[in-house]
DNA sequence: GTAGTTATTGCAAGTCGTTGCAATTGCATC
DNA sequence: GATGCAATTGCAACGACTTGCAATAACTAC
């Protein structure tokens, strides 16, 4: 919590509220979520400041961000192991991922191309195991 | 061009037009792109239509769709080889990838997920090596 | 060629997210 | 604890993209 002072950004209350907020939710949570929860304690936080401090927060590496294809994209903490997800498209199920599932391509990109890649958190769309059994095309 | 009538769609001009359009441009384009130059030719379709069209495109996989990180989604025609893009984070130049290299994830994914990721045309983010090797950090 | 059906269009309004800017406020300095 | 100043906020407007809906038009069957 004091980390953002530490790095040299202001400690407002709003941003006490939505990094407090983020700790107690498990798992992904919007910013439409965030800004929910923000108004139930302090009415008067204004939608673009939830974007703004998540942004900082993804930019500082406290919180994930990713795109889950639901119309919206979704954060979570990034306290726990670098993961990534696996994301149905038929039945919209996600699944995590090591990330060591993807190191080799990341170290083939280097090797090859001597590019960096991130790849901080990704969504990986296809078919999962359950709905490949269930239907044959796609 | 007849393939849309031959999958049950219909033939309008805006779809002639749109089509047209991007088989005539080199590389990537943007809706506002099409737009632009369908406007050109033909004045009264509505950016919703060129919207609509290149959704239609990505379904029937005439098109693919890549956010390259600028604000807005660029498209291009889904000829030539499945390929991805590297995209420097730095200096935002991008340089194609061949499907290749990322297709012994897929097959791992594959053998121990079970998941048929679809990976139809991926963006990477990174650090490409000019910068890299400029700067330091990142 | 006409009539009927239904996909497609244009329009306007709506969504999620971003941004410019003036007012506010955290924080460092006195 | 008052002062100064830049970071941060709230607001309103904007951006890309989507969607509901009535009007239009592409295709089919006659």
């Amino acid at each position: 919590m004091e980390s953002l002072r530490e790095v040299g950004y202001r400690l407002t209350p709003q941003r006490m509220l939505i990094i407090a907020i983020i700790h107690d939710s498990k798992g992904h949570v919007t910013a439409e979520d965030v800004h929910t929860r923000v108004t139930e304690q302090y009415p008067f936080v204004d939608i673009s400041t939830v974007y703004r401090t998540l942004q900082l927060l993804k930019k500082l590496h406290l919180v994930n961000e990713t795109d889950l294809g639901g119309g919206r994209v979704e954060y979570e903490l990034a306290q726990e192991a670098r993961h990534h997800h696996l994301v149905c498209r038929r039945c919209g199920a996600t699944s995590p991922l090591d990330d060591e599932m993807i190191d080799p391509l990341r170290a083939r990109l280097l090797e090859k191309h001597g590019f960096r890649a991130d790849m901080e958190h990704f969504a990986i769309f296809g078919v999962c195991r359950t709905c490949a059994d269930k239907g044959q095309k796609g």
